[in-house]
DNA sequence: ACCTTTGTACGAAAAGTTTCGTATTTAATA
DNA sequence: TATTAAATACGAAACTTTTCGTACAAAGGT
């Protein structure tokens, strides 16, 4: 659909190192290689590359004091996340968040607890209007 | 991410084809041309060859009785939707069918029937268990 | 000081996706 | 039936994304 609306969309290869960044926090090009590696494999230059390139794309930051070099995500998951959730929503769902929700539920097991945690949701979200 | 496990994965551009396929049913390459180019200027021939790769795929059936073919999803928008909601779960979402819901829920305006419905679905989930 | 390890820089190949030009075929119609 | 209009087929260009090879620089240990 050559999206990239915002020019800060990231692609699989970007996200699949945000979500190391956000859940390990400021990390080397290493570390995050070999976490990838324990997926699947990947050259370490392929990681560094795709760093540098979220580094020029302002995807993230990275602090260059020492030898190696650390990489910190710019975006909050948060805020990543509902741009990513928007952006599938318009692509895949014609705007419709209920209708996502709705497959997402629809097949995939949730606990009890996920179930109440989104019940929660709703109430909160029904006493708003 | 090198997604495109199953083979049969849309890419952006046959997701759009596929959207108006399901809305309208069988429809010939200029019919499907006409409708994206209510949004954006497409060539003739840029979705032509889209919806030929779509079938060399098997994302699609074609019937070739009359000149102009006419062009058939094979996959039911529901099954579709569930795979694509699937996969985003898995990509961005570690698994977590509830934080996609969250993130879904929180940030869109839905309105009270619908969050009617998902509230109906989610007591239809709770009887199962 | 030298050599080995570990890192970054960067160009370019490889792979995937989208777009379109051109050739050819088929059907309508004048 | 000759001309025009409308389709399909298909290769290849244009872009984007991913992967990697090679060169070079900085540390660390002997």
């Amino acid at each position: 659909m050559t999206q990239n609306q915002s020019q800060l969309m990231p692609t699989d290869a970007e996200l699949e190192v945000l979500q190391l960044l956000w859940e390990h926090g400021e990390s080397s090009v290493r570390f995050i290689n070999d976490m990838l590696n324990k997926k699947r494999e990947v050259g370490y230059t392929t990681t560094l590359k795709i760093m540098q390139i979220m580094n020029d794309k302002g995807l993230v930051v990275r602090n260059t004091d020492q030898k190696s070099h650390l990489y910190r995500a710019v975006l909050q998951e948060n805020k990543a996340k509902t741009k990513l959730v928007n952006e599938f929503i318009s692509n895949a769902f014609n705007g419709s968040a209920k209708d996502l929700v709705m497959h997402a539920l629809g097949n995939h097991q949730s606990t009890q607890i996920e179930l109440d945690e989104i019940k929660a949701l709703i109430q909160s979200l029904e006493k708003k209007s």
